[in-house]
DNA sequence: AATATAATAGAAACAGCGTATCAATTACTT
DNA sequence: AAGTAATTGATACGCTGTTTCTATTATATT
């Protein structure tokens, strides 16, 4: 289960954060989509529930929230700065459907094996990996395309 | 072992395109390190060589050396717009040093398992995946930078 | 070697993304 | 209700990458 714009809006509070009305649009904006957004797509849905939100506050946002953990960056093949709410759960990685952006989580990581025989054979200290696996999600494989 | 700055050039010229010494530079600057290049470190390199290259040039060499999949982008973590040589076999990743850049490709990839899982799991047809391993190399991890 | 020509170059202007600065506002504490 | 530190938007800036256009040049042909 994902985390609900509400739940993050207490965690910012416990962290001492004020929790204003810009801020609070950026995390419906972000815990409203199924997939990830750029900056700019979050920019233009906060202002649908609040006209008066600026670039700069959607950027700050996002270095707050990502500061806390509670967002994470999705990297997509043409950019990678993209962003969705993260999961309460630790390391994972995501399914994300090039057709609409959708995302799905996994947590079953593999890696942990191959990064210590690449230890061994390269003599670098492996200290961690992006892992992000593309594909077309099944509605968007019967043509039409949604978000 | 990875491609030459001279046999790609070759290449090149065997694909119809020209050679010109802003391309070779280019070739050369990209082919003389053995980590990942941002646009702006080619264009730096290119021009000790040659003093009269432009950004211009440089992103134009990279997208033709990208069409014919001669160079393969990295994505590291701060941003996934750098460069360096494709060795000459397919599918492969990278491990990469976060202290000078130094990249070591490696192939045995192990994930077609977890992709065919997470389709069975989730419905998406899944079509590919980034994959980039970050460490310390040997070199860096006795603290002293280098490139 | 000279010529023709299509490819390629750089200059300049532009667009987009992200950041820094700063005065004005405001969420929260008391 | 008042005080205050955090937060905001406006503005300006810098960096990255692209577009357009004219001049140049690598190569094929003679």
């Amino acid at each position: 289960m994902r985390l609900t714009a509400n739940r993050i809006a207490g965690i910012l509070r416990s962290h001492g954060y004020r929790l204003t009305p810009q801020r609070h649009a950026v995390l419906k904006a972000i815990a409203s989509s199924n997939g990830h957004l750029t900056p700019d797509a979050i920019l233009e849905r906060a202002r649908s529930l609040r006209s008066d939100i600026s670039r700069v506050s959607v950027y700050r946002t996002l270095d707050l929230l990502g500061q806390l953990n509670l967002v994470c960056r999705v990297h997509a093949p043409d950019g990678c700065r993209s962003y969705m709410m993260t999961r309460p759960t630790g390391h994972h990685h995501h399914l994300v459907c090039t057709g609409c952006g959708r995302t799905v989580d996994f947590a079953d990581c593999t890696l942990t094996e191959l990064e210590s025989r690449l230890s061994s054979e390269t003599g670098f200290r492996t200290t961690g990996h992006i892992l992000e696996v593309y594909g077309v999600c099944p509605t968007c494989d019967g043509s039409a395309e949604s978000d």
